[in-house]
DNA sequence: GGTCGTATGCTAAATAACCAGCAGGTGCGG
DNA sequence: CCGCACCTGCTGGTTATTTAGCATACGACC
């Protein structure tokens, strides 16, 4: 499948503990979710997820590990280009903008981001 | 209701829509759906949103207008919260960051994000 | 005044999502 | 060796979601 098919809510929630975690079992991924269903249920939503290419699982020892499919990378730049195109009106820059208004990054973290920023300026031009 | 819900894939869909707009009348949120349903579907969905806390209307003449109820800001940093805890393990400077390398920012907004880093630095002491 | 376009109120049906249970297999401790 | 704990394969029922339809009202326009 192509991935361009919308999730529904637990799909989209588990979805984002596989992203969270990176890999995770039925266990793990049960254990994560809020209002926790059985067992068999969660294998379900997983197995689900799997027919319509977002996940996929490996073999470890005798259970199953799931993984997703989709590349974190890809995945996180298009829920960052939703969130900017409904709440920042297509403006990353306001996006980054509330970030570092949000008062949660440290001195070291801000010093970081003005190399990078002095950086791409620099390669602006 | 206490906007603590849930919400479905096309309740989710809408309210994007609400929050991306500011604002918006039955017929607007219809041409913005992707798979765009009858416009009665769209009424009874906008009226679910309702109930639950997260629009409401206003008269705009014969017809109704749209808005969120939950401020644009606490819905927008919510969202960001989510996507910083998701991809990001909880570093908002990460998520600032993969906005500044999007490539996106025009050298004024790149100046504009310095001086917003620079008073946040003096501001943390 | 007639009628056309577009709006809402309300309702019920179709579809999708969600969930739990059973059967069977495998490894492990007593 | 046996039972316990934990896993998967599979399958069907229940609930939530999503949808369309009908009756009705109101303004615009000819």
């Amino acid at each position: 499948m192509t991935t361009t098919d919308p999730l529904s809510r637990r799909e989209r929630q588990i979805l984002d503990i596989l992203y969270a975690r990176g890999a995770a079992t039925v266990a793990d991924v049960q254990a994560a979710l809020p209002d926790p269903p059985s067992y068999s249920a969660v294998r379900a939503l997983l197995r689900i997820l799997e027919e319509k290419g977002h996940a996929r699982h490996e073999a470890q020892g005798t259970r199953y590990l799931y993984l997703p499919m989709v590349p974190r990378e890809r995945a996180r730049n298009s829920a960052l280009s939703r969130i900017v195109k409904t709440f920042f009106e297509g403006s990353a820059a306001q996006a980054a903008a509330a970030l570092v208004d949000s008062g949660s990054l440290s001195d070291d973290e801000l010093a970081k981001l003005s190399t990078l920023i002095e950086r791409a300026r620099k390669e602006g031009r």
